[in-house]
DNA sequence: AACTTCATGGGAACGATTTTCATTCCCACA
DNA sequence: TGTGGGAATGAAAATCGTTCCCATGAAGTT
């Protein structure tokens, strides 16, 4: 009784490879009707609707980073396993993955100290990179 | 030449007053639709697109907190000036303002380790509270 | 090759938010 | 107290990212 019930087998199709392949291109976060514009750039045809589930499911499986745009979109890009946060360049979207023990453990203490359990975060940094100067 | 020109003067109409009163008594954040559904509750009739626009309004001077949920939906709050960050009850909603020194200047000291100026960041934290332990 | 199940895609549907624009309302000033 | 004009309102239409529907095509299995 599996919430919701996905497949049990996952296929490898022309789409998802080239989905996958224009995530390795990208540097910065960019959103699914970009990357779905990449992939159609290079020739590939593949449909709006499959980007949109195919980054889906990669972010259900941490494959891919996902963040919220101020407007709300959503942004995506691959990324390494385990628990990190994004340093991200305002102007050119490029990107740094940064671990910060400090800051895991001062969200912990901060809502331990309130009576919060099973506690969680979103953070994410926001600058001008250096070649953005 | 300002941006956005937005008007010169501010003024103070029923339909605002209504909003404002809403959020008083809020306690955690609540959508655009939800703060319009709860001044229609109260008789008070006033717009869906002026309840957006008094709380864009009222977020661009600081008078109310914006997050977004995983689903990129806007969730508003009145808060205290100044920066702050919040601890949100991922059941009833309830929220803590919290101020983070120690995050701050981390923040800002991982975004200079990687030449990132003007920095800002987002963080919020959510977990559940005692009385929904 | 046959078959079963999953995946695809194009267009319709959705839902939150924004815009439009004709009408109504504040409010500074006469 | 009256009034002019910019500001505010709201109903409906427009946006726009995202998801759903479903007939058709492809993967992997036997």
């Amino acid at each position: 009784m599996t919430s919701t019930d996905r497949p049990v087998t996952a296929r490898t199709t022309r789409q998802r490879r080239a989905v996958s392949a224009a995530l390795v291109d990208i540097t910065g976060f960019c959103s699914a009707q970009e990357i779905h514009g990449i992939v159609k750039g290079r020739g590939d045809a593949v449909g709006l609707s499959t980007v949109y589930r195919t980054l889906q499911a990669m972010a259900d499986s941490d494959e891919v980073d996902v963040l919220r745009t101020d407007e709300g979109e959503a942004l995506y890009r691959r990324c390494s396993s385990g628990h990190h946060h994004h340093l991200v360049c305002r102007d050119c979207g490029r990107t740094v993955e940064v671990e910060g023990p400090t800051v895991e453990r001062w969200a912990d203490r901060i809502a331990a100290d309130h009576g919060f359990a099973d506690v969680s975060h979103t953070l994410e940094i926001f600058g001008r990179c250096e070649t953005c100067g």
